[in-house]
DNA sequence: GAACATCGTGAATACATTTTCAAAAAACGG
DNA sequence: CCGTTTTTTGAAAATGTATTCACGATGTTC
């Protein structure tokens, strides 16, 4: 009645055996090398290789308590910004002999959640997180006990640990992206941010009243917008103030998906853009120059925010003095089409 | 000199003392539910619960030899298909409580090998596989050993063996497409397929040829093309078609990022799509309706192929009866405003 | 009070690896 | 052949879990 025999994985032990070796030996080679010589380490890997061994990582998690390897998780696989970031995760982790787990939580915590604890489980040996909008402060605690974790994009909650955060100044971006809407004449702006409880879109709004305070601009409260990051929302957004009965003659999207949203609902009123309604926003993308008009947008570092943060939590995980506090990162406006003067009236 | 005690994890033994139990009980608890009283199973899921227990899934793969874990492992994760592809793998096996760790070789063997690697070191229970481009056949077994596998969107390799794959019926999804364009009216029509070594790209010439023939035409060698698929080539094999001495009246792409760069190559030339030149793209993707011309597109289930390449490997794994050959999947042409019938000339 | 079911215990084993260590073996120079 | 150095060996311990098993308890029922 037994199941058919299941050709187990094959064993350091084995190849101990066809190496005419000693398991410790095997082992040293395969690791420290301490002591052992050329003819002997030749065979060892002969063997390695004839009977397909690979060592088993869980036994050696087990027992080395580091499994060289991290976890990201960002709140949108589709979006992609955070491909880029994860990109740069993997690429620095690679660089540094770490593997990375990929979390995708679709802007839930639930979905996060279960990744993180997914990773705890397997022992990962440190996260960096963007968590999901919906993710309150303090509950990361209760999944990730004191994992190492380091912030990226988006702000930990006040009550989450963290021994790192990498972003960029959001605040300085979005003041300078006003000021070029500002500087191309326009007066009524407005802006349509992400949620209202991120602290990134707080940063990007309180930049863009700052430049207007600036230019001695007092915008009405209804030109200011927040939502969520997703393109629906853009939409709705957008409807809300092209349907003003001023409308305004620039709109400001603090992230892409919005800007997305945006654009169709410019597409769907009719309004020619930038001539009749500027449209600039934010993250740059692949395909951004394929719409009609080219998006003008404020370009983040994404690949360089995921490998620092990956940099960060490596040198924590093994215990290197601390990098240079890193600042905050800068942007780039990316001048394409959508933003022109406005029509005089 | 000894380093910080280094708070360890929790483990099984100290959640049984806290709980008045033995090692044996609470894992009966956890697991199979063998014997516990109610009583008993409420303290013990109250010590989980105040120590923040978590079991170390190194030590239960070890001990279990298995992991409830499967990967997927696509050739570009900035490409929309592969995202909806990793999102049907992911909530198929979540429905079934397995995990899934996600890979993203951005086309290169030598990438895919890496994450195949760690994967199988990992000793997940399986993986799902879109091979990269470049990966030769025979090449995987040396890396996975006889892990089962099951193909997704591409087809593997004579060389490598596999449990099950799951594809669109390319050949017909081609053939369809291309009657549209010829009862449009169309009869140059230029095809832009992915690499010429992938079956896929083979059969969707084919049903492309195939339709031709049908309509007794004989399409000349250089209108049909193969690259790679990326923006960049059909960028360029765009251009090839486009500056011929008789141009297309009409481009067929075979996958979505050969069509972005096709239109790219459109608007460079300043060509009106779709009067003077029609497009039409393989995958749909959430910002189509974006482009101006709204794209036309075959469209994937991309999800459901995820899905179904989920299926069948847990139910391999698990010893399941093979589910039904899995009929090839079907597509739908999703006609928007990027073709239409040919100038007259 | 005997028989029996229910619930829990400890201890042992196995999973695959690394590390340590004393001791053995081989290589080498004289 | 001796002394020394270099290399290799076995065995043991440890990592955290699941499973098994022979026994103890503690009730319940006849």
């Amino acid at each position: 009645m037994k199941a058919k025999p299941a050709k187990r994985h094959v064993t350091i032990r084995e190849v101990a055996k066809a190496a005419g070796a000693s398991v410790s030996t095997v082992s040293a080679a395969l690791n420290n090398s301490d002591y052992v010589s050329a003819d002997m380490r030749l065979r060892i890997e002969e063997a390695v290789k004839t009977l397909r061994y690979f060592p088993n990582d869980l036994a050696r998690g087990l027992r080395l308590q580091k499994t060289r390897s991290i976890a990201i998780v960002v709140p949108d696989l589709s979006n992609n910004f955070y491909i880029e970031l994860v990109r740069g995760v993997k690429d620095y982790s690679a660089s540094a002999s770490y593997t990375v787990l990929i979390g995708d939580s679709r802007e839930s915590w639930e979905e996060e959640r279960n990744y993180l604890e997914s990773f705890h489980r397997r022992r990962v040996d440190g996260v960096v997180r963007v968590p999901a909008i919906n993710a309150g402060g303090g509950k990361v605690k209760a999944v990730l006990g004191n994992l190492p974790v380091v912030y990226a994009d988006r702000h930990p909650h006040e009550q989450d640990a963290y021994i790192g955060r990498v972003e960029v100044d959001n605040a300085r971006a979005a003041e300078s992206a006003t000021c070029y809407l500002l500087s191309l004449g326009h007066r009524d702006i407005g802006i349509i941010a992400g949620d209202a409880s991120s602290g990134t879109s707080q940063d990007r709004v309180q930049g863009f009243m700052s430049a207007m305070r600036s230019a001695k601009l007092r915008p009405d409260r209804s030109m200011i917008h927040t939502g969520h990051n997703d393109m629906e929302s853009g939409h709705f957004h957008a409807m809300q103030l092209l349907t003003r009965t001023q409308r305004p003659t620039a709109i400001f999207c603090t992230n892409n998906m919005m800007a997305l949203g945006a654009l169709a609902a410019i597409q769907e009123i009719g309004l020619n853009c930038p001539e009749e309604i500027s449209l600039l926003g934010f993250d740059d993308f692949y395909w951004a120059t394929l719409l009609r008009p080219r998006l003008t947008v404020v370009r983040q570092p994404a690949r360089e925010i995921g490998m620092i943060a990956a940099r960060i939590l490596i040198d924590h995980i093994e215990g290197r003095a601390n990098t240079p506090a890193p600042a905050l990162l800068g942007t780039q406006l990316i001048v394409r089409d959508s933003c022109c003067p406005p029509k005089k009236v």
